[in-house]
DNA sequence: CTGGATCCGATTCGATACTG
DNA sequence: CAGTATCGAATCGGATCCAG
């Protein structure tokens, strides 16, 4: 157990965090939201998916608790991922978060603008000062 | 702008995800909270940080306008960081999702034991199939 | 003290080929 | 259809050295 959930102290804290970091696992989660899904169809859905990467991504959900697997005994194979109620609530902070990013874009934006502007500025400056 | 919050529709919000997979943000980001800090500061309380992930994370929290360098003119020189009003802002949704992980910390372990038990448990099945 | 530059090992990830 | 296995390219990050 923790003593707090500062991920410094934490490392599940900051194990989770690095989930939501890596290119795949959010967007899946997402899709999943709108219900169960076939194998094929994740990968449909999420444009540019590795098969590889589907995989191992589903994989490290399902081993935390957040999807759950059914196969059905087909032929050809049916394989079915589905939230589970720890994913769902796992992806209401998630959505704040983006919720959070959407709301704040410009102000995101506007200060990138500004700061490369700077270093572009400084670095003009300091051509002048090599050139004069 | 985006059309939605959708890490697959809008590009930033996958790049502030990313952010907050990386190491180091996080919990920058958390100590920030506790007032301006001078660079070495930083980097003795955040344990493990290497100068230069620590640059480099300042640099981009910076560029984001999440966080405020102020340089002092003495010597040997002297630099401050802290959280502009939107850094502390987007402080907050990373603290939810902390509170949720550390919430849900059981279930979470719970599930990653158990998903471990059969993976374990189907191993040795193969085992003894094999060895049969 | 702050932080830029470089080198290099480790990790990540996509592409590809193969299986039940 | 739903994976597993393997390989190579790219990226990441720590260590080290240097500078204002």
């Amino acid at each position: 157990m923790c003593s707090s959930f500062d991920p410094g102290k934490c490392p599940t804290v900051s194990e989770m965090l690095s989930r939501l970091g890596d290119k795949w696992t959010v967007l899946i989660i997402m899709v999943l939201r709108n219900g169960p899904q076939r194998f094929s169809d994740i990968k449909r859905t999420v444009v540019g998916v590795s098969q590889r990467m589907l995989t191992l991504t589903l994989r490290a959900l399902e081993r935390d608790g957040m999807v759950r697997r059914t196969v059905y005994a087909t032929v050809p194979p049916r394989v079915e991922y589905e939230l589970t109620e720890l994913g769902r609530s796992f992806s209401e902070p998630i959505q704040a978060f983006g919720g959070w990013v959407f709301e704040n874009y410009n102000q995101i934006h506007a200060a990138r603008a500004e700061f490369d502007a700077r270093s572009e500025a400084e670095r003009g400056n300091d051509k002048l000062i090599k050139i004069g």
